[in-house]
DNA sequence: TGTACATCAGTGAACGCGCGTTCACTGATGTAC
DNA sequence: TGTACATCAGTGAACGCGCGTTCACTGATGTAC
């Protein structure tokens, strides 16, 4: 591919299209995106878009699918460097679910707080799934150390265990909002470090 | 006043703004919503708003910070129906805090998650402020009650209290957020009663 | 009590802007024969 | 290997729209004397 004179065809222009839609939304926010803003940073014109994706909607949930492999993925980084028992596990995807967030928190406000993606899209569906999977998976695994014998059974223990991953799941995502928003200064203003610390703290004190 | 006849000045059209906007909130979302919209709620010309406020982030952050008034009243008001040892209170407050979430989902997002209004503002500053000097008038309760003898002191001690607000706070604000964006399907699709009942649970395994 | 005048609140037309969308087009690519 | 043609990807001009803001205005109110 000749890459001193641009050749009319891009070659990847949708997946060079999410790309700069991820870019956008980090400099302009969910509000502030627009699709020409997208279109200039990709380097084409305003209607090439169209070609690829419906509509904005069509390119956010593409950008949100994306988000949530990534995700997946930064818990999984920090599940890697934790303790292998299972509370250790679980605090580690907490913490990666919170720092994941203020790496990214226009992404984070897209995946998680935003009319602007369609999640009857089967890929969105799919990736935010295994994310929600992955967390009912750690929970149930926290409650069948120690409980080797099971006392409760049944849909009881369905309610029960899905309260549970309510309350986990809860923490992480007050945690990650609130700071994103930059409230919880008594944690937000900390350094990088310290700020992981404290994380960690206050979502072992729940888990 | 004569009510048939609309007359030329309107009375208190800052306060009718407030309310026109607080609606078209609700109606449009934060995305979706103009100040031409308001005013036409108001019925009024699309320029009036302009002499009682500066600009959009101005009455968004009137709005807010009457919401905030509000959020502060509904966990009183559950607080009130609740026993009076400090656990229960502080549940009470949390529920009120993910129900107001709940009520109004609009309102409650332009309160937390968005860049529209002005934090620097004094009222509402303080207003917000209430709310979360609230929160921590009753962990600090919550942690009086059965250690009559301090254990700890000074700064230690200070941290462990932000530690524990951060947790308390992170639970309630979470769980409101999740419901409000259609997540935790496992709680949301209760009946209203229900709902209460399975938040207040989970609230409850936490704090 | 009456008059003059300053101030204030709301009007409505006009502005420029960036947006998404449409459309006829053109350049590049791939395939049939 | 070469030619003809269909298909695809991207262009750029044009559209209509709703937005926030500005501005000269007018009607109502309050105050000084």
């Amino acid at each position: 591919m000749d890459t001193v004179t641009r050749p009319y065809h891009h070659g990847d222009l949708a997946a060079a299209l999410v790309d700069a839609a991820e870019e956008e939304l980090t400099e302009k926010g969910i509000e502030g995106f627009s699709l020409r803003g997208v279109a200039k940073r990709a380097g084409v014109s305003h209607a090439a878009p169209a070609h690829h994706f419906v509509d904005m909607q069509g390119l956010l949930t593409a950008v949100a699918t994306r988000g949530f492999e990534r995700f997946v993925r930064r818990q999984a980084d920090f599940r890697r460097r934790a303790d292998s028992d299972a509370r250790s596990q679980l605090v580690a995807s907490g913490l990666g679910y919170v720092v994941f967030a203020m790496e990214s928190p226009a992404l984070f406000r897209l995946m998680f707080g935003s009319n602007r993606t369609n999640f009857k899209n089967a890929d969105l569906a799919r990736s935010a799934g295994k994310a929600y999977d992955d967390l009912v998976h750690h929970v149930a695994k926290l409650r069948m150390e120690g409980h080797s014998q099971h006392e409760l059974h049944g849909s009881t223990r369905d309610v029960d265990l899905m309260r549970h991953v309510a309350a986990i799941w809860a923490v992480a995502h007050g945690l990650a909002d609130l700071l994103v928003a930059g409230r919880l200064d008594s944690i937000g203003t900390l350094s990088a470090k310290l700020k992981r610390e404290a994380i960690a703290e206050v979502l072992r004190r729940v888990i």
